[in-house]
DNA sequence: GTTTGTCTTCGAGCGCGCTCAAAGATCTAC
DNA sequence: GTAGATCTTTGAGCGCGCTCGAAGACAAAC
C-alpha cells in the first residue's frame, strides 16, 4: 500500500463511518404522548445532565418550570421536550446564547418563525461544516495510525 | 484522475467552504520538504491561530520554537508541523491536557510509539462518536426544519 | 419523632483555553 | 535618524458553561 492508497483509505474511513444515524433521535421529535411528572433527579438523568445544570439553565431563562405546593420543581412534557431539543444542541455545539435567542423568539409567538427557521439554517450549515472538519481530522488521524512506525515526528 | 485524486477532490469540494483546515494539510502530513523559517505573525497566520496563542502553546510546552539572535521566535518546519497537527487536533476537539500527554511521548522517543498509537486509537472512537452525536443533531436540525410552520414549540 | 436524603435559593468558584496589557527591545521604511 | 510596527516576557484577566457550597425546608423510612 503506497502512500496515496493510504491517504485514500483514511479519506475513505473518515467519511463513511461504520455504523450510521440512528432513527431513534427522529422519533423523540415525534413522539408526544404523555403528560407525567418528574421532579429535577429524574429529569436530569432523562436529559443527560446534572441537576445543577437544569437549575442553572432555568435560572438564564432557557426554560421555565412550575413548581409543586412545596415549591420543587415539577418537570412537565413540554419542559423534559425543550430539555431534551436543549441539550441536544448543545452536544451539538450552539452556544448558550444562540439557544438563548432562539427561545426567546419561541416564547414570542408564531411570529417569530421565519426567525427560528432562519437560525436552524444557519445552525445546520454550522453542523454540516463542524461534521466536515470532524472527518477531516478523523481522515488525518486514521491516516497517522496507519503509517504508525514509520515517522517518529508528531 | 483515478479512483483515488477524485476521492480526494471530492472530499476537498465537500469540506472546503468554511474555510480553515482543508485537505491541503493532509498533504502536509506527507511532504517533507522545505528548511524555511517563519516569523511568529506568519507562522500564525499559516497555522490559523493568533501569535498570542503559539506563544501559549510554547508556554505550556508543547511546542519548542528556536530563537535568532535577537531573541525572536523563528518558526523551522518542525515546528510548524507540529503546530499543524496541533491546531487540527484542538480544532477537532482533543483537550489540550491530552495533546500535552502526546507530545511528552513523542519527545520520549520511538520506544513510546505503542503508547502514542493507543492515544490516537482512543483519539479516533472519540472523533467517530463526535460525529455521529453531531449527524444526529444534523438529522434533528433538518427534520425540524422540514416541520417548520407545523409546530411551534422549542 | 428522628434520621437521612433530596429539594430549595443564592452567590461564589472553577477549569479550560485563550487573550490581553505593560514595558521594553528590535526591525522596517522613509 | 526617527517613526511605527512587531517582537520579547510576565502576569493578570476573561468568557463560557457549568459546578459547588451553605443554609435551610421538605420528604420517606424506621
Amino acid at each position: 500500500m503506497n502512500a496515496n492508497e493510504q491517504l485514500a483509505q483514511a479519506l475513505r474511513l473518515a467519511v463513511d463511518p461504520p455504523g450510521g444515524v440512528s432513527v431513534h433521535a427522529l422519533r423523540d421529535l415525534v413522539a408526544d404522548d404523555d403528560s407525567r411528572q418528574w421532579d429535577i433527579a429524574t429529569a436530569a438523568r432523562h436529559v443527560g445532565a446534572s441537576p445543577h445544570t437544569l437549575r442553572y439553565y432555568e435560572r438564564i431563562g432557557l426554560v421555565t418550570v412550575p413548581r409543586n405546593p412545596a415549591g420543587h420543581r415539577v418537570y412537565d412534557t413540554p419542559a423534559i421536550r425543550r430539555l431534551v431539543f436543549l441539550t441536544r444542541m448543545r452536544t451539538s455545539g450552539m452556544p448558550i446564547s444562540d439557544l438563548r435567542q432562539y427561545i426567546d423568539l419561541v416564547d414570542r409567538g408564531d411570529v417569530t418563525i421565519p426567525d427560528r427557521l432562519d437560525l436552524l439554517l444557519e445552525h445546520r450549515d454550522t453542523l454540516r461544516a463542524q461534521i466536515a472538519q470532524l472527518q477531516l481530522a478523523l481522515a488525518a488521524t486514521e491516516y497517522k495510525i496507519a503509517t504508525y512506525g514509520g515517522a517518529t515526528q508528531p
